[in-house]
DNA sequence: TTTTTCGTACGAAATTTTTCCTACCTTTGA
DNA sequence: TCAAAGGTAGGAAAAATTTCGTACGAAAAA
């Protein structure tokens, strides 16, 4: 198993983003959010895929209950972090700027969000 | 085979990178770059994943010399902006000035970066 | 106590993605 | 002409990911 920065499938980020949202939970819970806000998913697939997880060190899990807890190994900001920084390398080879105008080029993002956006910038120099 | 809007798989994504930057390609040029600026791949490899991704429909073939021709089936930018937004909605619940946020708030983007993007968001207003 | 419910573990199948071997055709150049 | 180089096609294996059936233990309810 390799230890290097490992990125999460598309299955893993769903779990984390369950976690994420609503804290350390269970097999359950998680399984449950799932079938509500995703897709249709049996249990023991979920739970397979966070035994996974846990192996791998994407998430951690307490098992003093025996209705284990998982919890993400890495912050959330963290991870978002690392995984939006290599899709800007991958797709904007690197240039955040690009992928803004991009963002805001073509697509009729609101007003709120680009004074939200400005109103941030602005900081930034301060 | 669904005929929805398919997500490129990763190594699909690499292909479409190079055709992107250098235009129309053969599958040796491809396979060349590839091994160049990521991995090393074989030959027959890369020629499989292109004409898989005929068939799916992510690139066209032009078969009228014997060493076809591969391009792009959308615009680059349409590609771009689909993903773009999926990667928003999925990991920023939509959430653009989100984004934007963790692209400035954590990483060190350079000064240079930061005024293109006011200029740009400037000449949005007008 | 006994049964039912709810949990984990784990093997294995199914699916998707990736890789490569090999056959065979066309072009080129010796 | 004919061998070498370089092209496509396609099957099949390998690898990675996802899904699920089932065994079995603990807890809760009857």
């Amino acid at each position: 198993m390799k230890n290097e920065r490992m990125e999460p499938t598309k299955s893993e980020l769903e779990i984390l983003q369950v976690l994420w949202e609503h804290g350390p939970s269970t097999v359950r819970f998680v399984n449950d959010k799932l079938n509500e806000e995703k897709r249709a998913v049996q249990y023991s697939s979920t739970l397979k895929l966070m035994q996974i997880m846990a192996e791998k060190g994407i998430v951690i899990r307490d098992e003093s209950s025996m209705k284990h807890i998982y919890s993400p190994a890495e912050p959330e900001d963290k991870t978002k972090s690392a995984l939006l920084e290599r899709f800007v390398d991958s797709m904007y080879r690197g240039s955040a700027s690009s992928l803004v105008m991009q963002l805001f080029g073509n697509k009729n993002t609101s007003a709120e969000e680009l004074s939200e956006i400005k109103d941030f910038l602005k900081k930034l120099d301060q």
